[in-house]
DNA sequence: TAAAACTTGATTGAAATGGTCGGGTATAGT
DNA sequence: ACTATACCCGACCATTTCAATCAAGTTTTA
């Protein structure tokens, strides 16, 4: 069930131009230092969201990304989709990536029946969760002097 | 995010079971043949379902395995925690794998809490569903004579 | 004591993962 | 026009995981 480094990756890019939406355009270089993440491996991540419409680049000496549409506008799920594939767990629940199951019959199917909760669950909550989300929560939490919990002594 | 085939075989053997839940014990060529799994990995992964606690074996010529608790105390997450691992779509948000992540500081990393959330959400319904619901949705999709969408028509 | 059935550990081929490398192309500034 | 910079593209590579198989146990019943 879980990610992998690329989807994480793609999504601490994503932050990243997120905080810093507008005109310009950022080098690769610089997301890759302020987030930890080899610029190579950065390199083929931000191609891909280029190639999902995510991000949009400048070449060039004065070149770099920056995202496609307002922070607001891009879904995690979305983004998980297009790095990673299928949100659902078992592919057979799919709506993006549907493969048939070894079951005989999947409209009969209880486990498909259970991970189709789970999947519409997920997809849901992913749907909603957007970058501009994560730039808010990510200056909200930089402006907390330390951890939520305190608040509630 | 998908399951792998071997946490899928997991919980379609524990159906099986769970379908017949009792004293007795069920050969695993039984199981392997009505669930269309191959017998030798089935073997391998009701042995590590023995080891987590959710089946019992009997050894020798009548041998067999059964649940090991009544269906509706065996939750998914905790299947799906025993043989594939987290829940948790990153692995600094999971409660029973936790693994530090490459951010400066956990506690202000906006994506950790985002998925923080997409974690909560699942693990908490894949707590709520047990074997025994697969079990009743099993018997229910059995008993319909057709899809459930022509009730709606 | 033979046969059936679970137990254990090793092995294996293929695919996915997490990168790296080399060269190509576009663009700004001189 | 030239050059330095930075994105673009495809191949490559080492390691790990996955799905499965095999061999050789051990236990139990008949």
């Amino acid at each position: 069930m879980k990610l992998t480094v690329r989807g994480e990756y793609a999504l601490r890019a994503l932050t990243n131009l997120g905080r810093r939406y507008g005109p310009h355009v950022v080098r690769i270089q610089e997301i890759a230092d302020e987030e930890g993440i080899p610029k190579r491996f950065l390199e083929q991540i931000l191609n891909d969201l280029r190639t999902g419409g995510f991000v949009e680049s400048r070449r060039g000496v004065a070149g770099g990304y920056r995202l496609a549409k307002s922070p607001e506008r891009i879904p995690l799920a979305a983004v998980v989709r297009h790095i990673e594939g299928a949100l659902a767990p078992i592919g057979c629940v799919s709506e993006n990536f549907y493969e048939k199951c070894n079951c005989p019959d999947e409209a009969r199917c209880a486990l498909r029946s259970v991970m189709k909760e789970v999947r519409d669950n997920v997809a849901n909550l992913m749907q909603k969760l957007t970058v501009a989300e994560l730039v808010q929560r990510s200056h909200q939490l930089q402006a907390e002097p330390t951890t939520s919990a305190d608040y509630f002594i």
